[in-house]
DNA sequence: TCTGGGGTCCTAGGACCC
DNA sequence: TCTGGGGTCCTAGGACCC
Protein backbone atom coordinates (compact mmCIF):
# COMPACT_ATOMS: atom_id res chain seq x y z
CA UNK A 1 0.00 0.00 0.00
CA UNK A 2 1.30 3.32 -0.67
CA UNK A 3 1.77 5.45 2.33
CA UNK A 4 -0.40 8.40 2.72
CA UNK A 5 1.54 11.57 1.96
CA UNK A 6 0.36 14.34 4.43
CA UNK A 7 -1.36 17.61 2.93
CA UNK A 8 0.81 18.49 0.10
CA UNK A 9 0.77 22.24 0.72
CA UNK A 10 1.65 24.02 -2.34
CA UNK A 11 5.02 26.19 -1.31
CA UNK A 12 3.67 29.54 -0.28
CA UNK A 13 6.10 32.92 -0.71
CA UNK A 14 5.82 35.86 0.89
CA UNK A 15 7.35 39.25 0.43
CA UNK A 16 7.18 42.19 2.56
CA UNK A 17 8.22 46.18 1.42
CA UNK A 18 8.96 48.45 3.78
CA UNK A 19 6.89 51.67 2.54
CA UNK A 20 8.76 55.08 1.83
CA UNK A 21 11.62 53.30 3.93
CA UNK A 22 13.93 55.89 4.73
CA UNK A 23 11.69 58.45 5.07
CA UNK A 24 9.51 56.34 7.50
CA UNK A 25 12.70 55.66 9.50
CA UNK A 26 13.66 59.45 9.89
CA UNK A 27 10.06 59.81 10.80
CA UNK A 28 10.20 56.96 13.66
CA UNK A 29 13.43 58.39 14.63
CA UNK A 30 11.57 61.94 15.33
CA UNK A 31 7.71 61.63 15.93
CA UNK A 32 7.05 65.07 15.33
CA UNK A 33 7.64 64.74 11.85
CA UNK A 34 4.36 62.60 11.47
CA UNK A 35 2.05 63.71 9.15
CA UNK A 36 4.53 66.16 7.47
CA UNK A 37 5.82 65.71 4.01
CA UNK A 38 9.15 64.22 4.56
CA UNK A 39 12.45 64.08 1.81
CA UNK A 40 15.48 62.36 2.68
CA UNK A 41 19.28 63.19 0.29
CA UNK A 42 19.80 66.64 1.29
CA UNK A 43 23.37 65.60 1.21
CA UNK A 44 23.41 64.24 -2.29
CA UNK A 45 21.15 67.05 -3.45
CA UNK A 46 18.47 65.28 -5.02
CA UNK A 47 15.58 63.11 -3.05
CA UNK A 48 16.01 59.80 -2.13
CA UNK A 49 13.20 58.55 -0.19
CA UNK A 50 9.69 60.54 -0.18
CA UNK A 51 7.07 60.17 2.81
CA UNK A 52 3.82 59.90 1.91
CA UNK A 53 2.44 63.29 2.22
CA UNK A 54 5.55 64.25 0.21
CA UNK A 55 4.54 62.35 -2.50
CA UNK A 56 1.39 64.04 -2.77
CA UNK A 57 3.04 66.71 -3.70
CA UNK A 58 4.62 65.55 -6.53
CA UNK A 59 7.85 65.20 -5.69
CA UNK A 60 9.75 62.15 -7.01
CA UNK A 61 12.84 60.00 -6.68
CA UNK A 62 15.61 62.30 -7.96
CA UNK A 63 14.22 65.26 -7.39
CA UNK A 64 16.52 68.70 -6.98
CA UNK A 65 16.62 69.52 -3.53
CA UNK A 66 17.15 73.24 -4.74
CA UNK A 67 13.54 73.23 -6.02
CA UNK A 68 11.95 71.16 -3.10
CA UNK A 69 13.04 74.02 -0.79
CA UNK A 70 11.81 76.74 -3.32
CA UNK A 71 8.59 75.28 -4.32
CA UNK A 72 7.69 73.48 -1.21
CA UNK A 73 9.04 75.23 2.10
CA UNK A 74 6.95 73.30 3.70
CA UNK A 75 8.89 69.80 3.67
CA UNK A 76 11.35 69.07 5.88
CA UNK A 77 14.58 68.07 4.03
CA UNK A 78 17.04 65.67 6.01
CA UNK A 79 20.33 63.98 5.25
CA UNK A 80 20.70 60.23 4.89
CA UNK A 81 20.96 58.39 8.28
CA UNK A 82 22.31 54.86 6.59
CA UNK A 83 23.55 53.47 10.51
CA UNK A 84 19.59 54.04 11.72
CA UNK A 85 18.16 52.93 8.47
CA UNK A 86 20.44 49.85 8.60
CA UNK A 87 19.60 49.18 12.50
CA UNK A 88 15.72 49.91 11.57
CA UNK A 89 16.15 47.01 8.46
CA UNK A 90 17.78 44.84 11.39
CA UNK A 91 14.73 44.53 13.70
CA UNK A 92 12.14 44.50 10.79
CA UNK A 93 13.65 41.37 9.69
CA UNK A 94 14.13 39.92 13.28
CA UNK A 95 10.39 40.46 13.66
CA UNK A 96 9.61 38.62 10.04
CA UNK A 97 11.93 35.82 11.57
CA UNK A 98 9.36 35.15 14.42
CA UNK A 99 7.13 34.22 12.71
CA UNK A 100 9.60 32.48 9.18
CA UNK A 101 12.59 31.11 9.35
CA UNK A 102 13.49 31.18 5.56
CA UNK A 103 13.99 34.04 4.86
CA UNK A 104 15.79 36.11 2.47
CA UNK A 105 17.13 39.24 2.85
CA UNK A 106 16.35 40.86 -0.48
CA UNK A 107 17.33 44.64 -0.06
CA UNK A 108 16.93 46.92 3.13
CA UNK A 109 14.03 47.02 3.13
CA UNK A 110 12.21 44.22 1.33
CA UNK A 111 12.31 40.53 1.75
CA UNK A 112 11.10 37.13 0.47
CA UNK A 113 10.43 34.34 3.31
CA UNK A 114 8.84 31.24 2.44
CA UNK A 115 5.48 30.71 4.86
CA UNK A 116 4.22 27.46 3.65
CA UNK A 117 1.80 25.93 5.83
CA UNK A 118 2.65 28.25 8.42
CA UNK A 119 -0.61 30.17 8.74
CA UNK A 120 -2.67 26.75 9.08
CA UNK A 121 -0.24 25.95 12.10
CA UNK A 122 -1.03 29.50 13.07
CA UNK A 123 -4.97 28.68 12.78
CA UNK A 124 -5.20 31.64 10.55
CA UNK A 125 -5.60 32.74 6.86
CA UNK A 126 -3.04 33.94 4.96
CA UNK A 127 -4.30 37.57 5.05
CA UNK A 128 -4.65 37.46 8.93
CA UNK A 129 -0.86 36.15 9.38
CA UNK A 130 0.43 38.87 7.07
CA UNK A 131 -1.75 41.90 9.18
CA UNK A 132 0.01 39.99 12.07
CA UNK A 133 3.40 40.80 10.90
CA UNK A 134 2.63 44.30 9.26
CA UNK A 135 0.87 45.19 13.01
CA UNK A 136 3.87 43.98 15.21
CA UNK A 137 6.32 45.89 12.71
CA UNK A 138 3.89 49.15 12.95
CA UNK A 139 3.30 48.68 16.53
CA UNK A 140 7.35 47.70 17.57
CA UNK A 141 9.03 50.28 15.02
CA UNK A 142 6.49 52.80 14.06
CA UNK A 143 7.29 51.54 10.46
CA UNK A 144 4.36 51.12 7.46
CA UNK A 145 5.08 48.32 5.54
CA UNK A 146 3.67 46.23 2.74
CA UNK A 147 3.20 42.30 2.83
CA UNK A 148 1.84 40.07 -0.26
CA UNK A 149 1.84 36.05 -0.35
CA UNK A 150 1.52 33.73 -3.53
CA UNK A 151 2.76 30.57 -4.92
CA UNK A 152 6.10 32.11 -6.77
CA UNK A 153 7.98 35.32 -5.89
CA UNK A 154 7.24 37.36 -8.69
CA UNK A 155 3.43 36.85 -7.45
CA UNK A 156 4.44 37.75 -4.19
CA UNK A 157 5.86 40.93 -5.55
CA UNK A 158 2.67 42.11 -7.57
CA UNK A 159 1.22 41.09 -4.09
CA UNK A 160 2.85 43.43 -1.64
CA UNK A 161 2.59 46.22 -4.34
CA UNK A 162 -1.42 45.68 -4.66
CA UNK A 163 -2.53 47.81 -1.72
CA UNK A 164 0.36 50.33 -1.06
CA UNK A 165 1.09 51.94 1.40
CA UNK A 166 0.25 49.39 4.31
CA UNK A 167 -1.19 46.68 1.92
CA UNK A 168 -1.79 43.59 2.14
CA UNK A 169 -3.12 41.15 -0.59
CA UNK A 170 -2.94 37.38 -1.33
CA UNK A 171 -2.61 36.12 -4.58
CA UNK A 172 -3.60 32.14 -5.35
CA UNK A 173 -3.52 29.91 -8.55
CA UNK A 174 -6.89 30.97 -9.14
CA UNK A 175 -6.89 34.17 -8.29
CA UNK A 176 -3.70 35.60 -10.16
CA UNK A 177 -5.58 35.60 -13.39
CA UNK A 178 -7.58 38.82 -11.35
CA UNK A 179 -4.09 40.65 -10.64
CA UNK A 180 -1.81 39.77 -13.80
CA UNK A 181 -4.64 41.33 -16.30
CA UNK A 182 -4.53 44.64 -14.16
CA UNK A 183 -0.36 44.69 -13.94
CA UNK A 184 1.21 46.22 -17.09
CA UNK A 185 4.15 44.43 -18.23
CA UNK A 186 6.80 46.72 -17.75
CA UNK A 187 5.93 46.52 -13.60
CA UNK A 188 6.55 43.25 -13.58
CA UNK A 189 9.80 42.20 -11.28
CA UNK A 190 12.57 41.67 -13.72
CA UNK A 191 11.27 43.40 -16.86
CA UNK A 192 12.74 45.98 -18.18
CA UNK A 193 13.14 48.82 -20.56
CA UNK A 194 14.58 46.57 -23.10
CA UNK A 195 12.54 43.59 -22.28
CA UNK A 196 9.41 45.65 -21.87
CA UNK A 197 9.98 47.10 -26.03
CA UNK A 198 10.61 43.72 -27.04
CA UNK A 199 6.83 42.23 -25.46
CA UNK A 200 5.18 45.32 -26.43
CA UNK A 201 6.58 45.04 -29.67
CA UNK A 202 4.28 41.69 -29.87
CA UNK A 203 1.94 42.55 -28.54
CA UNK A 204 2.26 41.82 -24.83
CA UNK A 205 0.77 44.11 -22.89
CA UNK A 206 0.09 42.62 -19.25
CA UNK A 207 1.55 40.32 -17.27
CA UNK A 208 -1.66 38.15 -17.85
CA UNK A 209 -1.24 38.58 -21.62
CA UNK A 210 2.78 37.13 -20.93
CA UNK A 211 1.45 34.08 -18.84
CA UNK A 212 -1.31 33.14 -21.37
CA UNK A 213 1.74 32.82 -23.84
CA UNK A 214 2.53 29.07 -25.21
CA UNK A 215 5.84 27.67 -24.15
CA UNK A 216 7.03 26.64 -27.73
CA UNK A 217 6.26 30.21 -28.94
CA UNK A 218 8.19 32.12 -26.14
CA UNK A 219 11.17 30.33 -26.76
CA UNK A 220 11.58 32.04 -30.23
CA UNK A 221 12.32 35.37 -28.87
CA UNK A 222 12.84 35.03 -25.32
CA UNK A 223 15.72 35.04 -23.01
CA UNK A 224 15.96 33.02 -20.05
CA UNK A 225 15.29 35.61 -17.59
CA UNK A 226 12.07 36.31 -19.39
CA UNK A 227 11.33 32.38 -19.34
CA UNK A 228 11.91 32.21 -15.79
CA UNK A 229 9.21 34.77 -15.55
CA UNK A 230 6.96 33.24 -17.67
CA UNK A 231 6.95 30.01 -15.24
CA UNK A 232 6.71 32.11 -12.14
CA UNK A 233 3.51 34.55 -13.49
CA UNK A 234 1.91 30.85 -14.14
CA UNK A 235 2.69 29.53 -10.60
CA UNK A 236 5.48 27.51 -11.46
CA UNK A 237 8.24 27.99 -8.54
CA UNK A 238 11.90 28.80 -9.98
CA UNK A 239 13.28 31.62 -8.29
CA UNK A 240 13.99 29.88 -5.08
CA UNK A 241 14.40 32.36 -1.81
CA UNK A 242 17.98 32.91 -1.14
CA UNK A 243 19.43 31.19 2.00
CA UNK A 244 21.87 33.73 2.88
CA UNK A 245 23.83 30.45 2.06
CA UNK A 246 27.21 32.18 2.30
CA UNK A 247 26.52 34.28 4.91
CA UNK A 248 25.77 37.48 3.15
CA UNK A 249 29.33 37.44 1.47
CA UNK A 250 29.77 39.69 -1.38
CA UNK A 251 30.43 38.53 -4.88
CA UNK A 252 31.81 41.78 -5.57
CA UNK A 253 32.55 45.06 -4.18
CA UNK A 254 32.22 48.54 -5.70
CA UNK A 255 33.21 52.62 -4.36
CA UNK A 256 32.41 55.19 -7.09
CA UNK A 257 32.31 58.87 -6.62
CA UNK A 258 31.33 61.53 -8.83
CA UNK A 259 32.78 65.11 -8.16
CA UNK A 260 31.70 68.79 -9.30
CA UNK A 261 33.76 70.34 -10.46
CA UNK A 262 35.69 67.57 -12.75
CA UNK A 263 39.25 67.17 -12.36
CA UNK A 264 41.95 67.14 -14.88
CA UNK A 265 45.46 66.79 -12.71
CA UNK A 266 46.55 63.70 -12.09
CA UNK A 267 47.45 63.69 -8.16
CA UNK A 268 44.16 64.97 -7.72
CA UNK A 269 42.60 62.12 -9.29
CA UNK A 270 44.92 59.46 -8.09
CA UNK A 271 43.84 60.63 -4.56
CA UNK A 272 40.22 60.06 -5.08
CA UNK A 273 40.78 56.99 -6.43
CA UNK A 274 43.13 56.14 -3.61
CA UNK A 275 40.06 57.20 -1.63
CA UNK A 276 38.27 54.71 -3.12
CA UNK A 277 40.00 52.14 -2.87
CA UNK A 278 40.74 52.50 0.78
CA UNK A 279 36.40 52.26 1.18
CA UNK A 280 36.81 49.06 -1.26
CA UNK A 281 39.88 47.68 1.39
CA UNK A 282 37.54 48.99 4.33
CA UNK A 283 34.76 47.02 3.53
CA UNK A 284 36.70 43.58 1.97
CA UNK A 285 37.85 43.70 5.47
CA UNK A 286 34.80 43.75 6.81
CA UNK A 287 33.73 41.03 5.01
CA UNK A 288 36.66 38.76 5.12
CA UNK A 289 37.40 39.10 1.31
CA UNK A 290 40.09 39.59 -0.73
CA UNK A 291 40.16 40.64 -4.61
CA UNK A 292 42.31 38.87 -7.10
CA UNK A 293 41.15 41.09 -9.85
CA UNK A 294 40.72 44.92 -9.29
CA UNK A 295 39.28 47.35 -11.96
CA UNK A 296 39.30 50.88 -11.48
CA UNK A 297 38.06 53.16 -14.15
CA UNK A 298 37.54 57.06 -14.97
CA UNK A 299 34.86 58.88 -16.68
CA UNK A 300 35.29 61.93 -18.22
CA UNK A 301 32.82 64.39 -18.40
CA UNK A 302 31.09 63.29 -21.76
CA UNK A 303 30.57 60.44 -20.00
CA UNK A 304 33.35 58.17 -21.71
CA UNK A 305 34.76 55.10 -19.59
CA UNK A 306 38.72 54.30 -19.42
CA UNK A 307 38.64 51.04 -17.50
CA UNK A 308 41.86 49.08 -16.58
CA UNK A 309 42.28 46.09 -14.74
CA UNK A 310 44.98 44.63 -12.27
CA UNK A 311 44.95 41.09 -11.17
CA UNK A 312 46.75 39.52 -8.52
CA UNK A 313 48.36 36.13 -8.27
CA UNK A 314 47.09 36.48 -4.52
CA UNK A 315 44.63 37.49 -3.00
CA UNK A 316 45.17 41.63 -2.22
CA UNK A 317 42.87 43.78 0.03
CA UNK A 318 45.75 45.97 0.75
CA UNK A 319 45.42 49.88 0.01
CA UNK A 320 49.11 50.66 -0.43
CA UNK A 321 49.93 47.47 -2.25
CA UNK A 322 46.74 48.47 -5.02
CA UNK A 323 47.04 52.09 -5.05
CA UNK A 324 50.90 51.17 -6.10
CA UNK A 325 49.97 48.96 -9.17
CA UNK A 326 47.42 51.86 -9.84
CA UNK A 327 49.71 54.50 -9.59
CA UNK A 328 51.92 52.45 -12.75
CA UNK A 329 49.25 52.10 -14.86
CA UNK A 330 48.24 55.68 -14.31
CA UNK A 331 51.34 56.94 -15.78
CA UNK A 332 50.76 54.82 -18.91
CA UNK A 333 47.70 56.87 -19.51
CA UNK A 334 47.73 59.27 -22.04
CA UNK A 335 44.57 61.92 -20.99
CA UNK A 336 45.55 64.97 -22.74
CA UNK A 337 44.11 67.33 -19.99
CA UNK A 338 40.95 65.58 -20.31
CA UNK A 339 38.09 66.66 -17.72
CA UNK A 340 37.01 63.78 -15.80
CA UNK A 341 33.74 63.61 -13.49
CA UNK A 342 33.82 60.19 -11.10
CA UNK A 343 36.59 57.89 -10.55
CA UNK A 344 35.74 54.20 -8.96
CA UNK A 345 37.02 51.02 -8.39
CA UNK A 346 35.48 47.36 -7.76
CA UNK A 347 36.82 44.40 -6.52
CA UNK A 348 35.83 40.91 -7.75
CA UNK A 349 36.51 37.55 -7.63
CA UNK A 350 36.79 37.66 -4.09
CA UNK A 351 38.19 35.12 -2.36
CA UNK A 352 37.23 34.18 1.16
CA UNK A 353 39.64 35.65 3.95
CA UNK A 354 42.38 35.34 2.00
CA UNK A 355 43.86 39.23 2.30
CA UNK A 356 47.71 39.94 2.14
CA UNK A 357 49.12 36.28 1.49
CA UNK A 358 52.51 36.08 1.04
CA UNK A 359 53.11 34.90 -1.99
CA UNK A 360 56.67 32.54 -3.25
CA UNK A 361 59.23 35.12 -3.18
CA UNK A 362 57.92 36.95 -0.51
CA UNK A 363 56.93 40.52 -2.20
CA UNK A 364 54.53 41.92 -0.19
CA UNK A 365 57.28 42.07 2.50
CA UNK A 366 55.64 44.19 5.30
CA UNK A 367 52.15 42.27 4.96
CA UNK A 368 52.91 41.35 8.94
CA UNK A 369 52.97 44.86 10.09
CA UNK A 370 50.14 45.99 7.72
CA UNK A 371 48.00 43.46 8.99
CA UNK A 372 48.63 44.81 12.31
CA UNK A 373 48.00 48.61 11.23
CA UNK A 374 44.65 47.98 9.39
CA UNK A 375 43.81 45.80 12.32
CA UNK A 376 43.65 49.10 14.36
CA UNK A 377 42.49 51.38 11.56
CA UNK A 378 39.67 48.83 11.64
CA UNK A 379 39.50 49.17 15.84
CA UNK A 380 39.47 52.87 15.57
CA UNK A 381 37.07 53.17 13.15
CA UNK A 382 34.68 50.90 15.05
CA UNK A 383 34.96 52.82 18.07
CA UNK A 384 35.55 56.91 17.22
CA UNK A 385 33.77 56.13 13.51
CA UNK A 386 34.92 55.26 10.15
CA UNK A 387 37.78 57.25 8.29
CA UNK A 388 39.28 58.11 11.54
CA UNK A 389 42.08 57.32 10.29
CA UNK A 390 43.01 57.33 6.19
CA UNK A 391 45.84 56.83 4.16
CA UNK A 392 47.87 59.68 3.23
CA UNK A 393 47.52 59.50 -0.70
CA UNK A 394 43.79 60.22 -0.02
CA UNK A 395 44.19 62.74 2.26
CA UNK A 396 43.35 65.98 0.14
CA UNK A 397 40.16 63.99 -0.97
CA UNK A 398 38.52 63.59 2.39
CA UNK A 399 36.34 66.88 3.44
CA UNK A 400 36.40 66.51 6.91
CA UNK A 401 39.74 65.74 9.19
CA UNK A 402 38.72 64.41 12.47
CA UNK A 403 41.24 65.69 15.00
CA UNK A 404 42.13 62.32 16.54
CA UNK A 405 45.06 63.11 18.34
CA UNK A 406 43.98 62.03 21.75
CA UNK A 407 42.84 59.28 20.56
CA UNK A 408 46.17 58.60 19.03
CA UNK A 409 48.28 59.70 21.94
CA UNK A 410 46.93 56.36 23.78
CA UNK A 411 47.83 54.12 20.90
CA UNK A 412 51.08 54.48 20.97
CA UNK A 413 51.98 50.84 19.78
CA UNK A 414 49.72 51.38 16.96
CA UNK A 415 51.86 53.77 16.07
CA UNK A 416 54.89 51.70 16.21
CA UNK A 417 52.93 49.44 14.24
CA UNK A 418 52.66 52.35 11.68
CA UNK A 419 56.46 53.25 11.68
CA UNK A 420 57.35 49.75 10.75
CA UNK A 421 55.35 50.27 6.70
CA UNK A 422 56.55 53.56 5.86
CA UNK A 423 54.93 56.17 5.17
CA UNK A 424 50.78 54.96 4.77
CA UNK A 425 48.81 57.01 6.75
CA UNK A 426 47.98 60.83 8.01
CA UNK A 427 47.56 61.55 11.43
CA UNK A 428 45.67 65.21 11.61
CA UNK A 429 48.14 66.76 14.00
CA UNK A 430 51.15 64.64 13.75
CA UNK A 431 51.47 65.05 9.91
CA UNK A 432 52.32 61.57 7.87
CA UNK A 433 54.07 58.99 9.76
CA UNK A 434 56.59 57.81 8.51
C1' DT B 1 16.66 62.63 -17.86
C1' DC B 2 21.71 65.79 -19.22
C1' DT B 3 22.51 61.21 -15.99
C1' DG B 4 24.14 58.83 -8.04
C1' DG B 5 25.84 54.52 -6.06
C1' DG B 6 26.03 49.47 -5.24
C1' DG B 7 25.00 45.14 -6.70
C1' DT B 8 23.72 40.26 -9.48
C1' DC B 9 22.99 37.36 -13.35
C1' DC B 10 23.08 36.00 -18.24
C1' DT B 11 25.02 35.61 -22.93
C1' DA B 12 27.96 35.84 -26.87
C1' DG B 13 32.25 35.24 -28.47
C1' DG B 14 37.21 34.46 -28.24
C1' DA B 15 41.13 31.54 -26.62
C1' DC B 16 42.66 27.26 -26.06
C1' DC B 17 42.70 22.24 -26.05
C1' DC B 18 41.87 17.55 -27.90
C1' DT C 1 48.71 23.72 -44.51
C1' DC C 2 44.01 23.03 -44.57
C1' DT C 3 40.22 20.62 -42.86
C1' DG C 4 36.24 18.93 -39.13
C1' DG C 5 34.04 18.77 -34.64
C1' DG C 6 33.52 19.37 -29.79
C1' DG C 7 34.43 20.93 -25.23
C1' DT C 8 35.77 24.27 -21.39
C1' DC C 9 37.02 28.51 -19.51
C1' DC C 10 37.26 33.36 -19.40
C1' DT C 11 35.85 38.02 -20.56
C1' DA C 12 33.15 41.99 -21.90
C1' DG C 13 29.05 43.95 -21.86
C1' DG C 14 24.07 44.15 -21.45
C1' DA C 15 20.01 44.13 -18.57
C1' DC C 16 17.98 44.56 -14.43
C1' DC C 17 17.30 45.56 -9.52
C1' DC C 18 17.05 48.66 -5.13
Amino acid sequence: MLPLSPVAHSRVTMHLDADAFFASVETAKNPMLRGKPVVTGSERGIASSMSYEAKALGITRATPIFQIRRFFPQVVVVSSDYEAYALYSKRMFEIVRRYANVIEEYSIDECFADITGLPEFDKVSHEEFLKKIQFDIQRELNISVSLGSAPTKVLAKIASTWNKPHGVAVITKETSHEYLIKTLIGRVWGIGKSSEKLLLSRRIKTAYDLALEDEKHIRVFAHKPLIDIWHELNGRRIMEIGQEDEKGKPKSISKTLTFSPSKTEHESLLMELSRNVENACIKARRYDVAPTLVTWFLKTSDFKFEVHKIKFGEPCNTPSVIMGKIREQFKTLKTGGAHYRTTGVTFSNLCEGGSNKRDLFGSYEDTEAQDQVFKSVDAIGKKYGRHTVRLASSLNAVADRKEIYEILRTQSAFLDTIKKTGKEFYIPYLGEVS
